[in-house]
DNA sequence: TCTACAATAGACAAAACAGTCTACTTCAGG
DNA sequence: CCTGAAGTAGACTGTTTTGTCTATTGTAGA
């Protein structure tokens, strides 16, 4: 990929992320990515496919960020637990290879514009769908029981939705280890 | 109040909270309100002004629908049952009295608008701090260890925030039956 | 060195935005 | 019946938006 066109993807992001989709212009990100309005319009067709390349850009980000930590956790309870460890780490700052948290990208975007773009709002979706299934896979590592498992699984995804929006909304910084006890508190009752 | 007043408040309420408030504008309200522009400015003097409006609004009317279900409760344990029935009955659009499921209007606001605008942040904020407070009461009707009455709220404020986000962004119907399920194994163990 | 492409700055059009203002109408209370 | 307040429609200003277009510069490869 062009260069440019990642310095365009990295500058929107940055302030969609930080002030929302609506209230950035084009302007602003060909100012911030110090490229050429011609530039931008020679990559990207519409502000619209721009929104959609920072999604694809985050997916990856974040995938991969989810994915190295919780290959820290040596038995599936464990990453359960190491989930939250992480959500710690990233709702108060303390991740650097992440962006200053301001929630969750995919949430914060869908809320703005999923009631009108039906396809942006999917996009977001399927990627909540993909850490569901990376946690789902943890899960299932020691719990058998079809039924229990995605139970297991839900609950702890509800838990980390609550968190990011608690964080976010409710300056709560120690959400995720009040999140964290209820999850042991899950594991303890289910032996 | 005056009528047209009301008018004007239920008008940018429902469009702010269906469509995001940037995306609304004056002229939108206006017509909806079926009201002129003079009349509106002669009530608010900006739109900013409109929004705060809005969320005395909403804050009035989502509590009172909060604390009406919640009395339908017999004990403190029961009452965290019955916040997961009405939160299942809000979010699947059995609550006649309430608009459209899209989330809560004040995480939308606050994520929308919170990162310039300190003030809506708190406004949103402080609406949080009632909710939990509700729930806290009635938490503290049977659990007199002050900390584990606290851990208890908190966790069940995540799990309600996450019912919320999940239910938007996922099309999850059924996550505040997955939290209620949380909820009683966290009651069970505490006997 | 020449060519073709990619980048640059920024003017421009068309639409939408918040907010002001004028001129007119409606209507309740004295 | 008269007056004043509150309503109406909508023109208008000035700003901001997305997206197009022109004219120019830089650069990599044949």
């Amino acid at each position: 990929m062009s260069s440019k066109k990642q310095d365009i993807i990295e500058a929107a992001f940055v302030l969609f992320y930080e002030k929302g989709i609506h209230a950035v212009g084009i302007n602003e990100i060909i100012k911030v990515a110090s490229v050429a309005k011609k530039t931008l319009y020679n990559h990207f067709t519409s502000k619209e496919e721009v929104i959609w390349a920072t999604l694809e850009y985050q997916d990856k980000q974040m995938s991969a960020w989810i994915t190295e930590r919780l290959k820290q956790a040596e038995t599936g309870k464990d990453a359960l637990l190491v989930l939250f460890e992480a959500l710690d780490d990233w709702v108060n700052d303390r991740e650097k290879k992440l962006p200053k948290f301001r929630g969750c990208y995919f949430n914060n975007s869908s809320t703005e514009q999923g009631h009108t773009d039906k396809q942006l709002h999917q996009r977001c979706k399927s990627y909540k769908d993909k850490v569901r299934d990376l946690i789902k896979f943890h899960v299932d590592s020691f719990e058998t029981d079809a039924q229990k498992s995605d139970l297991l699984a839900n609950i702890t995804c509800l838990l980390k939705e609550g968190v990011i929006t608690t964080t976010l909304v409710e300056n709560e910084q120690k959400s995720a280890l009040y999140a964290m006890r209820s999850v042991e508190n899950l594991l303890r009752f289910k032996r």
